[in-house]
Formats: structure tokens, sequence, C-alpha cells
DNA sequence: TATAACGGACTGAACGTTCACTCCGCAGCG
DNA sequence: CGCTGCGGAGTGAACGTTCAGTCCGTTATA
């Protein structure tokens, strides 16, 4: 049984997800990362340059699963309301069923990191978003707001929730998802 | 012209809020807290047991900076509607005028201590604002959700914007910071 | 008033700890 | 034997914290 090349390095980036979501950047020196990962504190340098690179793979991995869930979810014949709900309710019951990696973008995006990461792609990352909402407005649907506000109102709730229930201060179940998602459609439309 | 004895505390306490604020907990060492409050570093330990002290002392007095906004808005004789455009547009204004007490908190709650401090006060220092939303549901007005979620709602968008704001993303001008306000009033009314 | 002794606020070099990262020896394989 | 992938003790830097000593305002003494 061996593992393949490609396997520590991911036994690497799980383990420091898992650590930093638990324990944010500063609080997971390299060598329990490794020690989670099951191999030498060297080895993570013969896959990752430096602790930033590892970081940014992860980043990198994440972002690519919460934007594959748009993507899925996104159906061009359906109306705006009924494509925005889904949307929003899928990408929280992601978010719940992905707890380190949700956790772990939260303290990148509460870091230097992320706010470099942000000013740099931003205007590829949220491209499909941007065109949703820019077609629910150009229905009247949709408040003729700019873009970041309406992404503050979409997600600002959904994520502050998120959180809560992760650090175990509310009970987010399937019910109050749907509540909340549609309490934002009435937020965002005229 | 001598400095009193709370002087340095003070100039301790502002110094480092400035630094944590902009660069973190783990990237602002006690020297360079110092430095900026033209202070020595063991003057720091002469006011504060070590840097946990420190920081639960700027995190106490930007709480009641916070609190007391809302004491002062909240208006028991008008309408739930207006004290809560009232209520959040001042909160909204308090983060931008105070970029620094803002973008600490952000930290703090995003970090062990606050994670710790919320789950022993949260009841406590929510009082005022769960009694608001209580009444307003009571009139009828406010959808029956639990508290937290009408927080999440309410500020959810609102911290999602500031630190856009202050991330340089968005400029959040008066007129914008309405028609959020607004928004999230439709978001947690029936 | 002039001078000496005191007390404590203040300082920063030094200490021990912890971290990210390196380096060299080892094991498996052809 | 050479080569590749790997491990973990070791390294230097940086951190929070300490403490022996300085400085200065106040008080006691003559």
């Amino acid at each position: 049984m061996e593992m393949q090349q490609t396997d520590k390095r991911t036994a690497i980036m799980q383990a420091a997800m898992e650590l930093i979501a638990e324990q944010g950047f500063h609080g997971t020196p390299t060598s329990q990362i490794a020690g989670r990962a099951g191999v030498g504190v060297g080895t993570i340098y013969r896959y990752f340059k430096d602790k930033d690179e590892l970081i940014e793979a992860i980043h990198s991995q994440a972002h690519e699963l919460f934007a594959a869930t748009f993507t899925d979810t996104y159906d061009p014949h359906r109306p705006v309301r009924e494509n925005y709900l889904a949307i929003f309710s899928a990408l929280t019951r992601l978010f719940l069923a992905r707890p380190c990696e949700t956790r772990f973008m939260e303290q990148y995006y509460n870091s230097p990191y992320g706010i470099a990461k942000k000013r740099a792609e931003e205007v590829e990352c949220d491209k499909p978003l941007f065109a949703f909402f820019e077609q629910g407005q150009q229905q009247q649907v949709i408040k003729a707001l700019p873009f970041e506000v309406l992404m503050a109102l979409s997600f600002g709730p959904l994520l502050f929730l998120v959180r809560d229930h992760l650090n175990g201060f509310v009970e987010l179940d399937e019910p109050t998802i749907a509540a909340v998602v549609a309490s934002t459609w009435a937020a965002v439309t005229r």
C-alpha cells in the first residue's frame, strides 16, 4: 500500500487546512501540520516553497470548490428569483457541510493574504455572480445598487450565521436557511 | 508639561489599537507598540499584566463606545421602524468614523479571544438589542425569527460593507448607507 | 533655603521560548 | 552503487516577558 507522490501533498494540505481552520495561521506551527499529515517537517518543503505557498494552494482549492457550486446550481433557463434562492441555499449548505474549508476561508480573508488576493483577482473571481445580478437588474427585479452592496446584502447575513453556527452559537437547520435566503431576497429586490 | 499617570496607559492602548487594526495581533510585537506609544517596552507591563490583558482592555473600551451609540440613538417613543433605521445608520457611521476601533473588533471576534468572550457575555451585551427586536416582533412588524438570525440579517451586510470600505473596495457614502439599512429593514420585516 | 535620602515610574538589554525553514544522513529501488 | 524521496534534529531570527538599574519629583534634615 504505497503512497502516490501526490498523496503526501494532499495529506499536508488537508492537515494544514483543518488545523488553520481551528487555530488560525499563527496558531499552527509547521511541526504540527507535519504531525497530523504523518510526514516529516522537511517533507512540507519538498512540495511547497514556504508556508505562504501552502496557504495559497489551500485557498485556491477551496475557492474552486465554492465556485463550482455556483456553476453547478445556476440555470440560465430559470427565473432570477429561483436561481437566487437555489444558489444561496446551496452555498450555505456547502459552508455547513465543509466547515474546515469555510473557516479556513474566513481566516484567509481576514488577513493580509486575503486582502491582497481580493485586490488582485476580484474582477475575475466574481464575474459570474456579477453577471447574475446584472441580469436581475435589467429585468427590474433586483435593486439598482452597486454590485458590492448586493454582495453584502446576500452574503453578509449568511456568512454571519454560518460563523455563529460553526462556533456553536446557533443551530442553522434547513428551514432557517430557507428563511434567511428568502429574507435576503427581500433585501435585494425592489 | 508632565504626563499624567494615565496618559501613558492611554497612549499604549491607542498605539496598540492602531497597530493591531492594521497588522493583527500576531503582526504587532510589543516592541512596536512601545515605539509608537513613545514609552519603553517595560512600561507596558507596569499597566498591563501581559499582552492579553492589554487586548482585553482595548476591547472593553471599544465595546463601550459602540454600546453607547445604541443607547444614545434608541428612543422608546418612536416607532420600531424609525428606531431601526436610526440605530443602524448611526452604528454604521460610527464604524466608518472609528476605523481603528472597528478593525480591532473585527480582529478580536475572529480570534480565540473573541469566541470565548462572546460565549461568556453574549447574554449580557446584546440585551438591549434583544429587547428592541422582541418589541418589534410583538407589534407583528418584525419576523418571528430567532434573535441571532435577526442580528445576522441586520449586521451582516453592514459589517461586510464596512470591511470592504476600510479595505478600499467600496466608497460607502451616506446615501448608500441609507439604502443598505432600508434593505436590511425589508429583510427583517414581514 | 540648601542638601541629602528616598521611592517608584520608567527603561531596554537580556532571557528563554517558539517558530519557519534548512541540511544532511537514511532507506528503498533499479 | 547512484539516485530519489524523505525525516527530524538543528539553526537563526523574532517574539513576549523580566529585572537590574536610571532618573526625577518629593520629603526629611539641618
